[in-house]
DNA sequence: GTCTATATAGGGATAGAC
DNA sequence: GTCTATCCCTATATAGAC
């Protein structure tokens, strides 16, 4: 009846993903580095040795939120299907990988320092830009055979790279330019401009317009 | 005569400055989160506690360097005169401005856990980025003047904000993706050039052209 | 200016009772 | 599964002798 796991006692399963909930919480909000352990169990209202019951140590309980961030990520960079993609595609797919970046946001806050410090998340990191940038390329190559846009081989290559780059540092960006603090959509939604605006100059004139009219749209700069 | 203090003993000044240089080394290298104190003393082999006769702690140091590196970046940025920018002068530019950032490159490593714990970093990083995006976009302006380019109000504030995007986050990027560790003027190089392409699709086709053929003859992708 | 010694605090992690 | 108690270690920082 229940969904529980079934080989285990009445709460179980429970304790274990609050901890990972309430991780990932503390660390998107005050930064990974600057939540303990303690911190973690104070907050739950639980032991610190009842944490480490379910979690061998602190990096035991950032890759499993980076697993789950993992996942979301591959669903985001999806490609649908083969039919050639319209700007609103690209739209809709960046407000995808935007969200689930904003979700685990503590990972790209520390970005450098969690990479370097974790080969499991340095390889896994590594193989989710592999598969954003062979995305980005497929989308811009896509965009020239539509005749939407055009562009050379390099140029492709370039544009491709600075998509992930901006994307993938967007929101540290944001943070030291002073920008808020809070969700407020429109911090993403600005990211996504910035993204489409690496995109702009190379679409041919009719596109290029209707791409700032939308962007106009969204966008108060 | 001498460039010393003269109210300080004979080796006044010295071991301060060792302090600086060794901590710059350390934390360029392992990043400022992982280098304490008790490291820099052991490796300068001086004792803990004259490391805190010279400074009052750690952030004191960090602040220090940081000063250092503002005004390395100011000289970056000044423009020198006032005739229009040519391509050249861009490429030139950027290399000065990469060169600083490198020098002090753990700034950036860290760069939103360090300006957010320390307000007066926080400060001191949003007035460079602020003289940045002054300068950006002082210079797209320039060419557009100068009809090198061509881009509307709108694009230009928006690459501008590209460009210091891809700037201040090009060598974490390089990291990340796995680019070398080590100086190797290529990574240096190839940021710059990412930057570039970010002008480029404005640009007028002949400056396009040579802007092209420049490019592969420095860097090898 | 430099050292030794030490205070203080906190974080990570474990043992063993319940 | 959970708690209490605690250990170990490291980091920052200070006091006081030299």
């Amino acid at each position: 009846m229940s969904g529980r796991p079934p080989r285990t006692g009445a709460a179980a399963g429970k304790t274990r993903d609050r901890i990972l909930d309430v991780s990932l919480a503390m660390f998107n909000e005050r930064g990974e580095p600057n939540v303990t352990t303690n911190h973690i169990a104070d907050e739950l209202e639980i032991s610190p040795g009842n944490l480490y019951y379910h979690f061998r140590n602190k990096d035991d309980i950032v890759e499993h939120l980076f697993a789950r961030f993992e996942a979301g990520m591959d669903g985001a960079l999806t490609t649908p299907d083969d039919r050639l993609p319209t700007l609103e595609d690209i739209w809709l797919q960046l407000h995808l990988v935007f969200e689930a970046m904003w979700q685990y946001r503590f990972i790209y806050r520390d970005l450098v320092d969690l990479t370097s410090r974790n080969r499991k998340l340095r390889m896994h990191f590594a193989r989710i830009l592999k598969r954003a940038g062979e995305s980005a390329t497929a989308v811009l190559q896509g965009l020239v055979r539509a005749e939407v846009m055009r562009a050379t081989r390099p140029e492709i290559d370039a544009t491709a790279q600075n998509i992930l780059l901006v994307t993938t540092f967007w929101m540290n960006y944001n943070v030291v330019r002073g920008g808020s603090t809070e969700k407020c959509p429109h911090d993403l939604t600005q990211g996504i401009y910035q993204v489409m605006m690496l995109i702009a100059p190379f679409l041919r004139n009719a596109e290029r317009v209707h791409l700032h009219t939308l962007a106009q749209a969204y966008v108060r700069a």
